[in-house]
RNA sequence: GUCCCCAUCGACUAGCGGUCUAGGUCACGGCCCUUUCAAGGCCGAAACGGGGGUUCGAAUCCCCCUGGGGACGCCA
């Protein structure tokens, strides 16, 4: 049988990075099992959909590269499908119309969970006479659907991660299927949604395991196996409480826009909660080679952007700096050195030279674009304390007269450029060692940077020239 | 309150009864390299939550406690 599984966020916010690895985790194992990964978007809750979220999300997941083989489909859309499916098991008397309205069993729920008691429907409607029915309904009632549930028992779910995991259904009450409005629930459009799709595999969020009993309850009433559960565990933020805003970024796009490669999400994700042994590094290749259900570890896990950040360097430093480059230009923008069009006319030379030089000092994009500030423009500025501590005036006059050693260099490359210095420092019987720093300061206004020479070579004669040349100007 | 899940260094994890004086990675500290910052190399500090069992033997199996998380909606 072809595996088939499902993603289904509900349009309530952003991809955030739990979303993005339960995601993953399914396309994973849908191409390692040559099966179909499916996108359905759950939105029956009108109140709290926003349709503009939809394409972002599609964006998120087209950024990270998983994408989907059918769908997206969309529950809204499928509405007469559940009140047909619902139809039948009220036809078959496996659930019933329930009258109370929403505000009496809030009044109930409170005065249950006041008693310190679990909150559970009483079946009020279970049994109603067509008498009563038909009173409800001349008071104007529109009523849910609820169904029916054994009232003794056990439910067992078979949890790919977890292992067996018993339910009492003492636990669960008749839970509604259908709203007074028509709409299906959550639980009742999830099943309809995955039988109806073929879905043999559904990986989904740990939060969801309490909802599974309910779930195998209404495959039975249709009369469907139910497919293989794999709860994944949550992602917790730096205190242990569930990601949220407040953590700072949790959203795909943040990090995207700070400058995160998406292999290295999907690498740090996979790794989150998942493992092969001693390995921390994975194409996506070999993540789809290696991965497993069984090798989930079933524990919460910590997001932690220190090693989020450490892959990224790594990608940085492996990948193809041409690639870099032109995925340097929005940074360009959003950093305010250059403008949309300008970003767009830097020659994509000069922006693979700059990720050859910085790729191992950046951890980001952003970090990675922020030297092309002094190297490619004037408008930098010096850092004061710096120069204060290394543009001494012994050291000035020293590097304005490198600038005339440095004049007439050619070509102007950084072999020919530190032999040039180094033979002008040996006349003035000062080392390289002497004035590094100083020159350092008087080129790019602060004291960390790449190679000298190779910074010089790419910043270009003429800024050299000039910045050596007026560094008195920077006296103070 | 009830139910469910989880429990190895600060973090992610390896470990699936003896090979564990518990391994790897991030972060942290030190040293080396070095024109700075990085990168890199080497070294270091750092964990089986507690208590009972089972067993010749337990990080590994069972129970209890504790701690953390989740669910208990006409939300998903």
């Amino acid at each position: 049988m072809t595996v088939r599984v499902r993603f289904a966020p509900s349009p309530t916010g952003e991809l955030h990075v739990g979303g993005a690895r339960t995601a993953l985790f399914n396309w994973l194992f849908a191409r390692k099992h040559h099966g179909v990964f499916i996108l359905r978007f759950e939105d029956t809750d009108i109140e709290r959909n926003r349709p503009e979220l939809i394409e972002p999300i599609l964006e998120s997941l087209r950024w990270l590269g998983l994408l989907w083989d059918e769908g997206p489909y969309f529950q809204s859309h499928r509405m007469a499908l559940y009140r047909e499916w619902a139809e039948r098991l009220l036809k078959e008397n496996k659930a019933y119309r329930c009258y109370c309205t929403p505000e009496e069993l809030e009044e109930k729920r409170k005065r249950a969970l006041a008693a310190k008691q679990k909150p559970k429907y009483d079946g009020h409607c279970r049994h109603l006479t067509a008498q009563e029915e038909q009173r409800f309904l001349n008071e104007g009632r529109q009523p849910a659907l609820r169904l029916k549930v054994p009232q003794s028992g056990t439910i067992v779910v078979e949890d790919a991660i977890r292992g067996r995991v018993e339910f009492d259904f003492s636990e669960l009450d008749d839970f509604i299927i259908v709203r007074s409005d028509g709409r299906p629930t959550y639980n009742f459009a999830v099943v309809v949604d995955d039988i109806t799709m073929g879905i043999t595999h559904v990986i989904r969020a740990d939060e969801h395991l309490n909802n599974t009993p309910k779930q195998i309850l209404l495959y039975q009433a249709f009369g469907y196996p139910a497919p293989v559960f794999a709860h994944v565990p949550m992602v917790l933020a730096k205190d242990r409480s569930k990601l949220s805003k407040r953590h700072g970024a949790t959203a795909v796009f943040e990090f995207r826009d700070r400058g995160i490669l998406p292999e290295a999400l999907v690498n740090y994700l996979a790794r989150l909660g998942w493992s092969h042994g001693d390995q921390e590094i994975f194409s996506v290749q070999e993540l789809i080679e290696h991965f497993s259900l069984q090798a989930v570890h079933p524990s919460a896990a910590i997001f932690d952007e220190e090693k989020l950040l450490w892959l990224n360097q790594h990608y940085l430093k492996t990948s193809d700096p041409k690639r870099l480059g032109e995925l340097l230009r929005p940074f360009l923008v959003k950093l305010g050195i250059f403008s949309e069009a300008e970003a767009h006319a830097v020659p994509g030379e000069k922006l693979t030279q700059i990720v050859v030089l910085f790729r191992e000092r950046a951890k980001t994009l952003t970090e990675l674009a922020e030297p092309a500030r002094y190297l490619l423009t004037d408008n930098f500025s010096y850092d004061s304390e710096a120069a204060q501590k290394f543009l001494t005036a012994e050291k000035v006059a020293l590097l304005q007269g490198l600038a005339g050693a440095l004049a007439s260099v050619e070509p102007f490359t950084a072999a020919e450029l530190e032999r040039a210095t180094r033979a002008y420092l040996e006349s003035q019987g000062k080392t390289l060692k002497d004035v590094a720093q100083a020159c350092r300061v008087a080129l790019t206004g602060r004291t960390a940077g790449a190679g000298l020479f190779e910074t010089m070579e790419l910043m270009g004669r003429e800024r050299v020239l000039g910045r050596l040349s007026s560094v008195a100007s920077l006296l103070t």
